[in-house]
DNA sequence: GTGAAAGCGCTAACAG
DNA sequence: CTGTTAGCGCTTTCAC
């Protein structure tokens, strides 16, 4: 069907090494040949197959990508740092998602590596832990994590635990006192942990007690009564809520003003990934923001440099190459005067 | 490096055609045989390549999938119920983003077909003069597109014309009657022209007068001056705005609160996708609803049934395949009084 | 049940 | 400059 190169010699009435070349190394071959073969090529609409030049033991500039998801922007937006210096270098890119299932996971690493990937970009839940990347590592397979945060392995992340400190200490330098971190149901990732040291820390520097994260569904359409209760009953309420991502900050906002609260009047919300789409949000989300476009394109950049030039130029580096963040101060935080601290918004909640 | 059936074969004691076996036909092989094959496949961690699998003539099992940017959610919904489908059948994904560049475009089909794509899911600005698409005909490679509004080729959306028309229907039933059509720069997309047909449909059958779209430059941090003028000017101004994209209508939605405009209290907004993101937004934004996510299983599905089942199974069906749309009524749109219809809110404009 | 051998599409020596 | 040939890793007749 789909004409080979045999299929172009036949028709050029050269042989199929002369095309190989043609194509390859065309100042090689003759200038009369070369258009002889290449009106052939036109001719058959002919088109090199990947799969013969890779078996031929060239490389694949194949590259496997292994995300939790795409529902949440933060891996969309990574995606997309790395999809443009992929095309930009001629890489292709072999993408799967995973849903944080472990299984689903095996079966990414597995497949991709069947097709003979150069390298691995991915994010699993626990970096350190997590069995599969002990595997590759045993067997040389080069990757790098995006957003994990650990020492041992190459990865390409922000600061979480200060990043996620300096958020916090920003909605203590505004007046709060009470404030609790929520977390998505699947908290145990690395980076939720990191962010929780970064929050106990603020909180016990200024003299306050942190709370273990509480955690939220994520994918429910409403916050849960408990948790509903949680935020908003007793004079011991919370007055700012520390998400452990963007996402999770939007859905528990939704929740809260379905109870009838008010943001940030009633309560300041400070998220974390620094998504481009808080800033279009009423208000604009304040945000710890992680450079998440360019933490895919580190990620690609540490990864072809190892996939190509080896490990030298790796080994300057440390394995956690660490991005800077930033904060977002948005409008979803208020100010509290610590005088009337005690239940602000009491009354209107009608939840 | 990585072990081959060779190397199997030789660790086993046994030919490589024996081991293929082992591993593809497990039931044709000797008990004993297939248990020493295994234990050496174990022991080397030998992994088939799927290269050698796939140039043997094999099927690729290898789809491609072309999005102008995963930069609008839009997009990632569509891809998320692909890859969904793609993984439980066994399929692989190759991904390339374009951004509407017709080069780009090129390159990716370009580079797919290279790699023995078995078919293709894309979405393209303007399907019924796309030239690339007729080449992919007349090469007989089989494509779906998403969301792109032709009865000409393979495709899978909402009846875009009606779903517009049934949106701003529902402007008008509000009693909004200065509509305004918004499109991002790249207007000239076949959907955007079907929403724009739709809504000035709308407007006539409502004795309004359809104005043309209003192109908004999507990735500017604010509305050009121009544009806000348009929006927030003069006793003429529109009351209500039906953007052409989810996206662009929360860009919109900012410009104007940056101007000092309430939503939907000076100005009722209605985008089209129906982001999953969208009913998160306070007020939560009315659209008109695409299925993406179907949207997206369901080009696979078509994809999928010509692959394998050849034409047959295709022909039942036309090209165009449409899904049910939705309303999604959001909180961004008011009723409007028509007595006091003029300048509603001109004294608070202090742009 | 198993092995030998051909060949998928291509590149890379090596000859000429 | 061009052709011949030997594989790359695998599946699949066809013999044994």
């Amino acid at each position: 069907m789909t004409p080979t190169i045999k299929d172009v010699a036949a028709h050029a009435g050269f042989s199929i090494a002369t095309v190989s070349r043609a194509i390859n190394a065309p100042h090689t071959v003759n200038p009369v040949t070369l258009d002889t073969v290449r009106r052939s090529i036109d001719a058959l609409d002919f088109r090199p197959s990947a799969l013969g030049r890779q078996l031929r033991g060239e490389r694949t500039r194949l590259i496997g990508v292994i995300l939790p998801t795409l529902a949440n922007p933060v891996f969309a937006e990574c995606l997309q740092g790395i999809d443009e210096l992929a095309a930009a270098q001629g890489y292709r890119l072999m993408l799967m998602t995973t849903q944080y299932d472990t299984e689903r996971e095996r079966h990414a690493i597995e497949t991709l590596r069947e097709h003979r990937v150069e390298g691995l970009i991915l994010t699993v839940a626990d970096a350190d832990t997590h069995p599969l990347l002990d595997e590759l590592d045993r067997a040389g397979l080069l990757y790098v994590l995006m957003h994990n945060d650990t020492v041992r392995r190459p990865s390409v992340s922000v600061d979480n635990r200060l990043a996620a400190y300096e958020g916090v200490r920003m909605l203590i330098a505004h007046g709060h006192r009470r404030i609790l971190m929520l977390a998505g149901t699947l908290a145990a990732s690395d980076r939720a942990r990191q962010r929780h040291l970064g929050y106990a820390q603020a909180m016990q520097q200024a003299g306050l007690a942190p709370a273990p994260a509480l955690e939220v569904d994520f994918n429910a359409d409403e916050l849960s009564p408990s948790v509903l209760a949680h935020l908003t009953r007793g004079a011991n309420r919370p007055t700012a809520l520390f998400c452990s991502n963007d996402l999770l900050a939007m859905v528990v906002m939704r929740g809260l003003r379905r109870a009838r609260l008010q943001i940030p009047r009633d309560m300041s919300i400070l998220g974390f990934d620094g998504l481009a789409m808080g800033e279009l949000l009423s208000p604009p989300l304040a945000s710890v923001c992680a450079p998440n476009r360019e933490i895919g394109c580190a990620a690609w950049q540490r990864l072809l440099a190892r996939v190509t030039g080896g490990y030298e130029t790796f080994a300057e580096t440390p394995l956690a190459l660490t991005l800077p963040h930033s904060l977002r101060e948005g409008a979803t935080i208020a100010a509290i005067s610590n005088r009337n601290e005690t239940t602000p918004a009491r009354i209107s909640v009608r939840a």
